[in-house]
DNA sequence: TAAATCGCTTTGTATCGCAAAGTATTTTGT
DNA sequence: ACAAAATACTTTGCGATACAAAGCGATTTA
């Protein structure tokens, strides 16, 4: 164990994933992993987030390996649908554990 | 229960305090929420931060009021002494009860 | 007494999140 | 048939933020 290293105490935290990190995009991802596929407006109700919020979150998401989207046309409208990727669940529950170790062990 | 509010769903995790969310910030805030009371030197060893991304973030948590900082001299060097106050202890903990809430109620 | 160390603060830059504006198409009046 | 409104997003612009690096005043060591 070097010193910029260590198994207990609580320096990892600063190593948080920050694309899961921002609240945003720890609401989509905190959909996506229970409901498996979303679309674009089902996640705008969950998580109350604008058009062009969730749209630019959804797209870092996406570049970073967290999420697929699929464009489709449902009827003649244009329909947009988000599911993790196994990077992106692997990754949100290292996040998820991380978080609950620092944060269930505290007193009162 | 108007429409941008609600006691179930995940969209009040938007409101998080972003004072406290900064990684580096919530771990000073761990360290002061168990010791009471803890100088510079303790807290960049405990957290793994530079003097001057230390220095910046205990301003930041100065200024919205959720530390007291005491500077004094330890024989003839400065020390400075950092603690949670009230109003940092309860934001803390409300933080604390809202991430907790999201992380601990997810399958798998 | 010069150099190094201590204990920080301030500055500069690069990134990021959000709101607002823009794009393309479809549906709804009239 | 034509205009206006709605749907379903994407892109742009800007203000705020975090981090690294430089700076600073004092003290200790060689």
């Amino acid at each position: 164990m070097t010193s910029d290293e260590q198994s207990t105490g609580i320096a990892h935290i600063a190593d948080l994933d920050r694309l899961i990190h921002e609240p945003a995009r720890l609401m989509i991802l905190a959909v996506l992993y229970v409901v498996e596929s979303a679309d674009f407006g089902f996640l705008m109700n969950q998580t109350g987030l604008t058009y062009g919020n969730l749209s630019s979150h959804m797209s870092k998401l996406e570049e970073g390996g967290y999420i697929e989207v699929v464009k489709q046309f449902k009827g003649k409208r244009p329909n947009t649908m988000l599911s993790l990727t196994d990077a992106g669940r692997a990754a949100f529950q290292d996040y998820r554990q991380t978080l609950l170790d620092l944060l269930s062990d505290l007193p009162d």
